[in-house]
DNA sequence: GTAACGGATATTGGATACAATAACCGAAGT
DNA sequence: ACTTCGGTTATTGTATCCAATATCCGTTAC
């Protein structure tokens, strides 16, 4: 007879939860671009030493998520209009060319579990959630694709701008008009029209793109 | 009157100085897949504790040159057939879009530098130089571009499959034919052929995937 | 008043020491 | 012979302590 085990933190090192942690207060935009990271302060709130924090901060320097100089500590790292830019472009490129692989591949199953991450996200209720069902929605349908190496790159380049997203969508018809293109794109996508998926799902990202840049300049 | 002042250290930590390396170390393939990184041994080989030692592997593990192991430690993380054939597809797409975006910005001085790099390729020794001739010849094409978030995602997928490039540099007509497909490139981008220049460049990759997985399906 | 210098304080980088876990090995029991 | 148990060793994870550097602030010279 088998005895009932649960893994009891087999794969969380200290470092690795004080890293989620902080890349969730990140990305959700808690923390402000610029805002100092002190290392005894946060040893202090995870109740642990400084050496898991630094390696924490080291983890997020390396992800591009915060910015470290010697001698003078981790700040969060913004990100200037230029490389906005060209990160939505980028988006545009990969998340193209994923969702397009990933439509043939697609089952009954995705589609469901996209259709519920999209009711969900428009029946929340304040920025957080938004951001987090409308990433949910496209990650679902990416990871149809099974293309794991293309969906890491999406993924730590979503991390580095999610929480200007999550920004978008709070703006005047941010929400609705990322609504309609959600279901448009799912709509191709239960099509089998993977030209279409594409299409519309570099329209939504480069619209975005438009849209922030525009507010950054109105600033 | 200034003062010559040069910097000393100023960028360089401990953890840095190892990481960068082992990962030359990794990238040239000196270092096996699986290889097992002993932090005590390392700390020894430069001289410091493990401290610095563990942040660099940390950095290393981001990077995913290697894969750590709760209480059990780091090897040299190797590639899968599955994963070669993705990330080379991952690699077309965009080296291809960029080479496309670099051909109109690119000077006089580029093509030149190009050129010299590739006469190194030609005339280089062995499979070590022909690995680093044929990586600074391809970025310096893509760095006209000026698409630093597109550069910093190719690099760090270099860094990731290097070795195996070349590897297959070393086989048989690996690498006259290289040698051939670089000449064809560059002379797309001299002409200002931007789409030529980005077919053949992903027609380079793809090629190189091809005989890559037959290799690998020969063993 | 202002700029330059010097010391006090705060913060990070690194070394040492200890705790937790895994791997190995040998002995005992069946 | 095979398995199982216990202990020993090796290795990693973390805490504590010290060194190196930056920042702040008062003083002083002009």
């Amino acid at each position: 007879m088998k005895i009932e085990s649960v893994d009891i933190a087999l794969t969380s090192s200290a470092a690795s939860i004080i890293c989620e942690a902080l890349k969730k207060a990140i990305v959700e935009g808690r923390l402000k671009d610029g805002e100092p990271l002190r290392q005894d302060e946060i040893a202090r709130l995870f109740n642990t030493s400084r050496i898991p924090v630094r390696e924490a901060l080291t983890m997020l320097e390396q992800q591009g998520l915060v910015a470290t100089q010697r001698y003078k500590g981790a700040v969060v790292a913004g990100i200037s209009p230029e490389e906005a830019s060209e990160i939505w472009e980028f988006r545009a490129l990969v998340e193209g060319e994923v969702i397009e692989a990933a439509v043939p591949k697609m089952t009954a199953a995705t589609l469901d579990e996209a259709q519920t991450h999209l009711a969900a996200f428009a029946s929340a209720a304040g920025p957080m959630e938004w951001g987090d069902w409308n990433r949910k929605f496209h990650i679902v349908l990416y990871r149809a694709s099974g293309l794991s190496y293309h969906l890491s790159v999406i993924e730590k380049t979503l991390d580095r701008v999610d929480r200007y997203i999550r920004a978008q969508l709070s703006l005047s018809n941010g929400l609705a008009r990322a609504d309609t293109e959600h279901r448009a794109i799912l709509a191709a996508c239960a099509a089998g029209d993977a030209a279409a998926a594409k299409a519309l799902t570099r329209q939504h990202i480069l619209g975005a793109k438009a849209n922030l840049l525009e507010s950054l300049h109105r600033d």
